[in-house]
Formats: C-alpha cells, sequence, structure tokens
DNA sequence: TGTACATCAGTGAACGCGCGTTCACTGATGTAC
DNA sequence: TGTACATCAGTGAACGCGCGTTCACTGATGTAC
C-alpha cells in the first residue's frame, strides 16, 4: 500500500476513534507510523489533507439495483435498508467532522458540486428504486416514493446517529431493517 | 441578560455559525463583547463551557402530549413531525459539535446519564403518544409503535442534516411533514 | 455628611505550550559510461 | 566491473504563531461608622 493511502487510512481512522480534534499532525503521522514532514511531500495542508480524507475514505453507498422486479418488494427494501444501516453507521463518524468547521464545510460542498454524488445520494437511490417499482406495477400507482425514501433513509442515519453517540455498535437489533420496513409496505405495494 | 448568559449565547453562535474547530476562547469572548479573562470567571476551563453550551444551549424536544384522543392521529402526528423538523434543523449544528472529540463525547454522554434526557428522547415522546393512541383503540393492535416512531424521527434528523450541509435552510418544502406522515398511515390507523 | 475600607465585574498583558509547517539533510536505489 | 552522479522517500530539528490560561491590576459600587 502507498504511503499516500497509509496516511489516508491513519487520518481518517483518528477521525473515527477520537474525532477531528484530536486529528492533529502530530497524532496523524504517529498513526500513520511516519514523520509529521512526510504528510507534506503527500498533501499541500492539513485541510487538503482532511478534504482527501473526505474524498477517498467516505465510503460510497452502492446498492445492487438489478433488483427490480425479483424477489419480493419487501426483502429488496429490507436488503436495501439493511446496506444504509451499514452505509450510516460506518461513515458517520467521518461525516460529523465535516460539521465542525464551516470553512471545511463550504469547500466539501463545492467538491460535491463539481462531481456528483453528495449527502442526497443514498435517499435518490431508494427514490430510483422504488420508481422501477411502481413502473413494474408492483408498487402502487398512489405511493410518495420520496417520502418513503425519506423515511428509511432517515431510521438508518438515525440509528447512526445514536450508535455513534453510545460509541458501542448499540442496539444491533437483528431484525431492525425488516421492522423499519413493514410499516411503510400497507400503502406500498399493490393488491 | 447575565454575563454568563451571554457568554453561553455567544459560544452557541460561533459553534452554530463558524463549527467548533473555529470556536476558540478568542472568537467566543469577540463575539460576547467581553475579554477572554472573563470566560473563566465563569466556566472552570473551555471543555466546561462547551459542556454547558450543550446542556443549556441545546433545544429540549417538548410536544404538547395532551393531544391522545383529540383531532385525528394523522393531524397529531403531522404537528409532532413539524415540531420534529424545526427542533432538528435548530439543533443539529450544535449537536454535531459533540461528535468532534472522543473526550467532549465521553464527557457528554455520563452528564446526559446522571440526568434524564438524551437523544433518544423524541424517539421515546414518539413512541409515547403512538402506544397512548394504541390504548385508546385509535392506532392498530398490531403496530409497531417502535419501528414507526423512528421512521419519522429519522426522516426529520436526515432533512436537518441535508439543511445543515446546503447551509440554507434548505428544502422548506411546506408539506413536508404531512407528506412524511402519510406513507405510515395505512398500517396504523384503525379502520 | 465624609472617609476608609471591602467587594466584585471585568481587563490588558503576559505566559508556556502545542500546533501546523518548513528546511536542510540522509541513505537507499537507479543509471550512465 | 567500478565509479560518479541523479533521484527520491523519508526525517530531525527548528520555526513562528495562535491557542488556552493566569495574574496583577482597575474602577465602580456598596457599606460601616
Amino acid at each position: 500500500m502507498s504511503t499516500r493511502e497509509r496516511i489516508l487510512d491513519a487520518a481518517a481512522r483518528v477521525m473515527r476513534e477520537q474525532g477531528v480534534a484530536h486529528a492533529t499532525t502530530k497524532e496523524i503521522a504517529r498513526a500513520a507510523g511516519c514523520s509529521e514532514a512526510l504528510l507534506y511531500r503527500h498533501f499541500d495542508d492539513k485541510q487538503g489533507l482532511f478534504m482527501a480524507v473526505l474524498q477517498e475514505r467516505l465510503p460510497r453507498f452502492d446498492l445492487p439495483d438489478d433488483a427490480v422486479g425479483t424477489a419480493t418488494v419487501a426483502d429488496n427494501l429490507e436488503r436495501l435498508v439493511s446496506g444504509l444501516l451499514d452505509f450510516y453507521v460506518d461513515s458517520f463518524p467521518i461525516s460529523a467532522s465535516i460539521f465542525s468547521s464551516s470553512t471545511l464545510l463550504a469547500r466539501h460542498r463545492e467538491s460535491i458540486a463539481a462531481k456528483g454524488a453528495g449527502p442526497a445520494t443514498p435517499q435518490l437511490r431508494v427514490v430510483a428504486y422504488l420508481e422501477a417499482e411502481r413502473a413494474a406495477g408492483r408498487v402502487r400507482a398512489d405511493a410518495d416514493p420520496e417520502a418513503v425514501a425519506r423515511l428509511l433513509v432517515g431510521a438508518a442515519l438515525h440509528q447512526a446517529f445514536l450508535a455513534t453517540f453510545w460509541g458501542d455498535g448499540s442496539a444491533d437489533e437483528p431484525d431492525l431493517a425488516r421492522r423499519l420496513v413493514a410499516p411503510v409496505l400497507p400503502g406500498l405495494l399493490t393488491d
């Protein structure tokens, strides 16, 4: 693994485990097993390193959306929510760092605008799935895909918020994804 | 307004507008219109000031729960979600500060454990409302109040996340609360 | 009433420390002839 | 093959600055006699 990658891993790990306030150049270098000086051979400055972490170490949310029309909608949604739970629990601690500084947030916002992706991506994926199922006739015509997507995505984010707050992998309820999907099914499925 | 309150307001404002990374003693004192030295007449140290902000300047979530049995469940839920949206949009920026430092998070977690309240409070309030309505026979016996509460609370948190990210009061959709409530009603209401 | 002292909110200036950053350097590896 | 030089990943030590914190002090207000 290249040095640059090692440094990014180390920075992400420190941010995740100790918080961005403790992510000093000294601490990151220690975690990467190198000198502080070496950080500056690979990144312009500390903010540049943080930006690189946000761009390259925030997990992407990928769903296998070839699921349209296969299995049941309930099963597909359950797997989707299960993926959302993993995604947010994983990414929340680093995502939270973005909000620690208005200048970092502004830079990240711009870099997001430049490329695709962004914080609404997971929601958009769920909306796309639901609309595809609606087109396929398995979801009611009068359903509100965006509202349903917000509910499911939101619940996953909320769970990540609580898990990060309590530190443990708190409330790893086995059936959580299924329980979260169940309440929206009656209004969603065609008869 | 007492000096102490002015300092707390100033610190909360800086944290909200610039992020906790910019909330230095110099900046807080400037915002409060006093000397840095004065901060230490009212708080032990900077972390003590931050703790006080978290305890005294994070809005409490209060719902008027005398609504059980009155109006319709749909209307009550809509007002509840509307309150949740305001609450999270308001509190998110400061809440995010908690995660910037593992030591601050640990101290806050302890102070939470000592008193009541905590990040699960909004969810518990919604659960309590739904269970009361179920006892009153307006919510189906086979409904899952906790899952529904997580969906609604989560969607509100998610909205606050996006709004804070985009900086504007982004997506102040007029009917959002109603749209978020609608998808869970079919599985919730008794016939 | 004046006078002497106590109290207290608030400050300017300094303190030391740890931060982000730079610089001159090293030592290993590659390359030309 | 040896030799002279180039390249490049990496570092120790220093730099200046801004941070959190403290201290001796001020000036206004209250209080005792």
